[in-house]
DNA sequence: TTAGGTGCAAAACCTTTGCCATCCC
DNA sequence: GGGATGGCAAAGGTTTTGCACCTAA
């Protein structure tokens, strides 16, 4: 049931590469000054159409954890994250979902839980290292 | 050691009392148009300092999870939200903060985790009304 | 007195959109 | 051919900032 509304461009097919070749969780504009690297001339709002048609279409998924910055990153496996508090850095936390959360959280309010977004914060390794240094 | 630099001034008392006053999340703007029915020529800027100051005294809170405009509560022990996947709004969920998250993720990752945030997705009582009727 | 605060407006950001030429199917 | 797409630039919405005047302590 592909809907085929969607024509394959060398602009969409950049930047799902450039998306599928990172482990970071980036950010439009960093996306933007990747894609530049092989198509000078991209435009960033031919950036921004293409990410929200991936993501409509579930090939990505945005990231709006926390910050104003959305992030992008290719569609996974429900996962959680982590962002580092002092450098920023956002990574994957491959731990079970507490599905359990989503039934508590519906007895509690009676509302239709489907899902949560869970975003741990704290230091990552490098900036451990730093603060002991500092 | 407390740092004293800080004036009291009407409008930050102000913004503040509106923060009380409410169980929504309200954005900086919305906080804006309630401060102006008692202060007319309050100006955006001001709202916006002002939530930073507080923000960083710790008397309120920014509520940065998902969506790109920032929304503020008054400072309270750590919970969960729900976000209503239909009309927006925001709601405080009053279960128990699962510590034991952070340690799994600690573990994982060997990364310092110190909290988390988390937001639930679904439909809020009212939405699943609509729901039904449409 | 004076450091911090205010109002105003402009600037800075991030993101979206209009227009028209271009490309893919 | 024709609708989807791209590039460009302007517009939109949110947040920050510079500046001159003001005010709480």
């Amino acid at each position: 049931m592909n809907t085929n509304k969607y024509k394959e461009t060398r602009q969409r097919e950049l930047i799902l590469l450039i998306l599928k070749g990172t482990h970071r969780h980036p950010t439009a504009d960093w996306i933007y000054d990747e894609a530049r690297k092989k198509i000078p001339n991209i435009s960033k709002g031919t950036v921004y159409r293409n990410l929200a048609i991936l993501s409509e279409r579930g090939e990505i998924a945005e990231l709006n954890l926390s910050g104003t910055i959305t992030r992008y990153e290719i569609k996974q496996p429900p996962h959680y994250h982590f962002r580092c508090e002092q450098c920023g850095k956002v990574l994957d936390v491959n731990i079970p979902i507490a599905e359990e959360l989503n039934r508590k959280a519906g007895k509690e309010t009676g509302f239709k839980v489907t899902y949560h977004q869970l975003e741990f914060r704290g230091l990552c390794k490098d900036c451990q290292q730093s603060s002991k240094k500092g």
